[in-house]
DNA sequence: TATGAAGTAGGGGTTTACCCTTATTTTTGG
DNA sequence: CCAAAAATAAGGGTAAACCCCTACTTCATA
């Protein structure tokens, strides 16, 4: 069971020392490698790649909207974000570009064929770093910005409504209540929110987990 | 050093357990324990506790709201979850909440201990468990749904001011460029996205990741 | 039993968003 | 250099959101 690999990194003699890493390893095999950034799109088809090696900082392009291109042209290609990057919101941005898993650059060699191993098999791979860091990304920080008034179960379920892109015309037929009482429900969640509109409305709710019928 | 302690949950034997747990170890001290959810807001006053150990299933009440009423009332505690709980939207709702760490009630003797050290200092814990879970809930699932029509820069900039609270004419004239402009620009976005209002525009954007600078 | 919180609903009004249409200029790529 | 895409802007209109106000009912709980 050979695991087909491609490499994009713009540090050659980082690719290089990848190569003989997963050269000596029994299993893997690197079909392609790219230096640099620049990718035209006619070479992005990995139809008979397993696994992606993508460093997220490639000069001035950067990784996620690569990683995007290419689940785009290969759904079935899994891409391992390989970085030494770690600002929580490029983690997160990676996760949700298509990316199977997010290990570090420095990470041990043992760590990097599990990492490649599992997301071949449609498995998710994190290094411990990683999810640490993204899990503590929701702790809040000053327990005084606790202060998101709590929403009541009603105005909830308007939000919820909302958020599905109903007016309040379709949410007050949809609950068998008036017109009017669904803008009460709605400026009051303004107020508590403290935003001025359905756009930060709408933003807060998901920010703040506020539904968790909308996952993320 | 001795680590003040205090637990609630509502399985009176799993309290026995822990207290003899950590009376067994030097340096904790159970010092409040209850056995119900329904905890009067008097009782509520943890100045002299370091660490509350707090269940998230507390029968028909939650823990999560408990903690939001600890950490306003002694926002210097610090709050641990430990909890059999271990679905998404639960785990991510109770680190908004103001905790500082989440472990499984199935831990290790030395994880627990670990856990209550490190949030006594000021620090966060996580289990391996959770944290990877956190980190998961962020992949996209189904490559298909990255096939949002690309925006052209200028419908990004609108979308960004649009996401950031801000009415047509004050994006208008903060881009130095007619109302009409703006509306033209954010019905093509509508449009694009394949919504309906704002509200759809903005939960599209967060969701697939359009803004880089609206992290989370 | 009374006080507050929550939900309900009306009137009346302003502002903003949404949706057509057409049309010019600029930029970009083959 | 030419065609396509992008950005600009107008007129004109409807629908929806936003923001005041008052006021009634229910329900829990102190």
């Amino acid at each position: 069971m050979l695991i087909k690999v491609a490499v994009i990194d713009d540090h050659r003699i980082f690719i290089e020392g990848l190569h003989s890493l997963l050269s000596a390893q029994n299993g893997f095999q690197i079909v392609h490698q790219f230096y640099s950034e620049h990718i035209p799109d006619e070479y992005l088809s990995f139809q008979n790649i397993d696994v992606v090696l993508l460093d997220i900082s490639l000069g001035d392009s950067n990784g996620i909207d690569l990683c995007l291109k290419i689940k785009k042209k290969n759904p079935g290609t899994k891409i391992l974000f390989l970085s030494a990057f770690y600002q929580n919101s490029i983690i997160i941005r990676a996760l949700r570009s298509g990316g199977s898993g997010y290990i570090l650059k420095n990470c041990s060699r043992k760590e990097l064929f599990d990492a490649i191993r599992s997301v071949s098999q449609g498995k998710n791979y994190f290094s411990h770093e990683i999810s640490q860091m993204v899990a503590q990304s929701f702790l809040i920080k000053d327990p005084t910005k606790l202060s998101i008034e709590s929403i009541t179960p009603r105005e909830r379920e308007i939000l919820y409504w909302i958020v599905n892109e109903l007016s309040n015309a379709e949410i007050a037929e949809k609950l068998g209540i008036s017109i009017k009482t669904v803008e009460i429900h709605r400026m009051r969640l303004l107020s508590k929110f403290g935003v001025k509109n359905t756009a930060g409305l709408v933003r807060k709710a998901i920010e703040n987990n506020v539904l968790a019928e909308i996952s993320l």
